[in-house]
Order: structure tokens, then sequence, then C-alpha cells
RNA sequence: GGAGAGGUGGCCGAGUGGUUUAAGGCGCACGCCUGGAACGCGUGUAUACGGGAAACCGUAUCGAGGGUUCGAAUCCCUCUCUCUCCGCCA
């Protein structure tokens, strides 16, 4: 959410980041429709004021016994009180209709951020690791999986439709084995405290990461009305709704392994083959909560957090600096992960983080007092996937696949696999 | 699913129609005190809108909305959220 009073004084720089995300200029129709909530709200205070005071002139007028002094006033009153009435009704419904306007417009990109309308403008920071050279030409995970009858998307079907994915035996094993791995590694090494979430959420909560009211289309509601988290953002973002922090408790960083729910609903005919894209997947999600002068520094840490696990399980992968026009909807900046898969012979996206600002805070009302006192700040939010589990699981078996079809487990998840080195050999 | 109790400032908590400009306490900040600290003392401590160069000042806000009233934190209604007990259940 923006702050109509930084759009208020900063028009032009508004309307220069909306340009970036390929949106037409806005900061002249907010401002006149604040300035109409604006001046509803000052003459009902006026009117307000002066029904107090008239009030109290009534009790004074009584007292007196001037009776007809305190008819008058009687009279007054009623006739503010109709104006009050009506004004309070305008001032309503443009707040209202201010915050709806607002509530849809996307984070503004730091100037940092490479311009440009579509992923194709994207920025690659850096590399790391070597795709490995086969001898064979490598399949890719449907393929593998289902070759060693452990990754079953017709029986999925059946049960569920499509965009689900039945996995067994060792592959079944190897998913929660790389989960496990992820979630040790950040809370291990890198100082996330682990958290198990809520999977299900209020309305206020998926309007505090900003789903809500734009996204619903991408989300599965219940019949009690609450919502499926599509990412564990949500949860733990939320964990400082409403709240106000002392800032020697930050930054706040997080983690949690969850299912992620998504309806895909623009996304028919993409990604049809494989678990690529599913309406159910787990992901190590990793949450910071920190001070404005602190986030832009934890997008570099969580970022690292995150390329970690690439790194020990030696998997090739590249850095993206997405572009202005490619960026999700509360970001200011963007840092993709994205993973050498053989068997399509491209880098696709398994992990992303972002840096949101106050955004989400400023939804959310999420504030901290600073040290030493003065008013209360919002807090910075930001969030990243210190992985998708399923699209690691992919990445591990296109990039450890034999000739035979067989699996080499890497080795940092061998602890999870009861030591075991290979899927394939052995069913 | 049934029954009941509640929602007041960062927190606790008083407050059943006008003197509440929301008591009191805690926490926090600043100052005094101290060799330094604790204790103690003093001052301050939210949000929105407006005015002001600033210090600061004005108005509104006691879960939300509606009603009663000259006047509502306080009375009535609806909604929402929380808690407790019973039932069911992993």
């Amino acid at each position: 959410m923006h702050d109509i009073r930084w759009i208020r004084e900063h028009p032009e720089a508004f309307d220069r980041g909306l340009a970036r995300r390929g949106l037409p200029a806005q900061a002249a129709a907010l401002i006149s429709l604040d300035e109409r909530r604006r001046q509803l709200v000052q003459s009902m205070q006026e009117a307000q004021a002066r029904r107090n005071a008239a009030s109290k002139e009534i009790a004074a007028a009584m007292g007196a016994g001037d009776r007809a002094l305190a008819d008058t006033l009687k009279a007054e009153v009623a006739e503010l009180k109709n104006r009050i009435q009506s004004h309070e009704e305008e001032e309503r419904s443009a707040t209202i209709a201010v915050v709806q306007a607002l509530s849809v417009i996307p984070n503004l990109p730091l100037d940092e951020v490479p311009d440009g309308p579509d992923a194709d403008h994207n920025r690659e920071v850096r590399r790391h690791g070597e795709p490995r050279a086969f001898d064979f030409a490598p399949k890719q995970h449907f393929e593998l999986g289902e070759a060693l009858g452990l990754m079953d998307f017709a029986t999925a079907v059946k049960l569920s439709g499509a965009r689900f994915v039945i996995l067994k035996g060792k592959l079944a094993r190897l998913e929660r084995a790389l989960g496990q791995f992820m979630l040790d590694l950040q809370t291990g090494e890198h100082g996330y405290v682990e958290v198990n979430p809520p999977y299900l959420v209020r309305d206020e909560t998926m309007y505090g990461t900003g789903q809500l009211p734009k996204f619903s289309d991408d989300l599965f509601q219940t019949t009690d009305r609450r919502w499926l988290i599509p990412t564990a953002e949500v949860s733990l973002t939320n964990l400082v709704r409403e709240s106000i922090l002392d800032e020697g408790s930050l930054p706040i960083r997080v983690t949690a392994l969850t299912p992620c729910f998504r309806a895909e609903a623009g996304a028919a005919g993409k990604d049809t083959r494989g678990m690529i894209r599913m309406h159910q997947f787990n992901k190590v999600e990793l949450v910071s909560i920190t001070t404005p002068e602190a986030s832009r520094d934890e997008l570099e840490g969580m970022t690292l957090a995150a390329e970690e696990v690439l790194k020990r399980l030696d998997l090739p992968y590249r850095v993206m600096q997405l572009c202005a026009g490619d960026m999700g909807f509360g970001a200011r900046m963007t840092y993709d992960l994205e993973v050498w898969l053989p068997g399509q012979n491209a880098y696709r996206e398994i992990s992303s983080c972002s840096v949101c600002g106050d955004f989400q805070a400023r939804r959310m009302e999420a504030r901290y007092r600073p040290r030493g006192g003065g008013a209360l700040r919002y807090v910075h939010t930001l969030n990243g996937s210190g992985l998708a589990v399923g699209r690691a699981l992919i990445a591990v078996l296109e990039n450890y696949q034999q000739a035979d079809g067989t699996i080499v487990i890497p080795e940092v998840l061998r602890p999870y696999m009861n030591g075991s080195e290979i899927i394939g050999a052995d069913g």
C-alpha cells in the first residue's frame, strides 16, 4: 500500500515508478480523490466541533433556566447532526475510494532496478557452477521419474486433476530430504527461526501481503471463507501484522517449510508437462522484518542464504536481477535464482528474493519503536524462497541422472536418505 | 454444533449519559541525581486531518457500522474478533 502523503509530495516520482512498471500515471487522479476526502474530513470535524460546543452551551443554558436559548441551540444541533451524518457517509465512501485505488497499485521499483517490460530484460548478476557435460542425451525430470515408476501423474489426475503429482518411494523421500536439508541449513547456519504456521488464513492476512484484493483468482478458498496460502510468505510476514515492535528485536528472520497452493489461473498451457507448475507444492520460505536502513543489505544476505542451498547441492545456477516490468506486485527489487535443468537445456526459476520496503508493512500496520524513542516507523519486509522444494527435486533429478536412468543422490542429502546413494538401482 | 463472557492508549487496567482535555500502574524515551549504575524525582510517550519556519496548537478517534439523546467509551441493535465451559474430534 502506498502512502498517499508521499504521493502528494512526490507525484512525479510516483508516476515515473509506475511508468517503469508499464502503468499509466495515476498521481493526479489519486491526489484529487484524496483532496476531496480531506475536505470532507475537515468540514465534518468543524461541524462536530460546533455541535460539541453547542451541547455545552445547552447544558449551561438549562442550568441558568434559559429555556428559549436552550431550544434555539437544540435546533442548531439537530441541523448540525444531519450535516455531520451526510458528511460522515461521504467521507467514508471517499476514504474507501482512495484505499481501493491505492490497494491495487503495485510497489515502485528501486532506482537500481533495470528497466524493461518482461523477463527478457532481466539482468544476470552472477553465475555459479558449470553445467555438467553429458555423454548421453539428458532426460527431463518427468521422463526420469515416470521411468523409475516413482512419479505418477496419471493417478494424480484421477484424484485431483491436472497440475498435481504423486511421488512414491525414494523419490518421495528425496523430496522430503530436500525440504529438511534446506530448513536445517537456514535455521542452523543462517539464523532463521523455524516456524510452523497455519496454511489457512483470513482475508486480512491475504490483504496484508498483497494477494488480495487483486489476485483472488490465483488463490483457493475454503467453504468457511478462509484462503489457502500460496506461499508461507503470507503467514510469516503477517506474524507482525498490527503490531508495534522494538527496534532491538529487529531483524526478525523466520523460515517455514509449507505446502503452497496456487490456482495458476493465468497459466493455462504453460509448463503442462511434469511438475514445474503445480497447484500444490512445498517450499521453504525466508522472511525478514527489518528497519528501513537495513533492508537493502538484508536482501543480499537472504539471496546468499538461498544460493547456499544450490551450492551445497552442487547445482549450477545463475542470479538474475528482475527488471521493473517483471517484478511481483509487492516488490521493490527482486533477485531470482535460476537453476540449470539439463533436460530442458535451460535455467529455470527456483527461488525469488524480494525487498518490499514498507509496502506490506503499511497494509499490515506493522511498525516499530525506534531506539532512543521518537515517532513509530513502518518496518521493511523481505521475503524469498529459500527454495521451491519440487523444483529443487527436478533439478536434482535432471542434474544427477545417469545414462541408465538412475539418480545419484547428492552427498549432502544422503544423511536424510538413510545413507542411500542412488535411486533406481534398488527401486 | 450448544451456552456464556468480553474487545478502552505500546502493555495492564479504571471508567454504566455532560467535571475524561480517557484516572492509575507498567514499559519506553529524555532530564536531574550518581564515580558509574540501580533506586528515587521530573517531563514526555498513539493515529488521522488541519494550522505553524519551529516549539507547538486545534479537531476527531475507546473493535466496526447503525440507533436513542441537546450530548455516548458509557444505553439499544447488527456485524466482527477474542476468550471460557459443554459436545464432537486428530
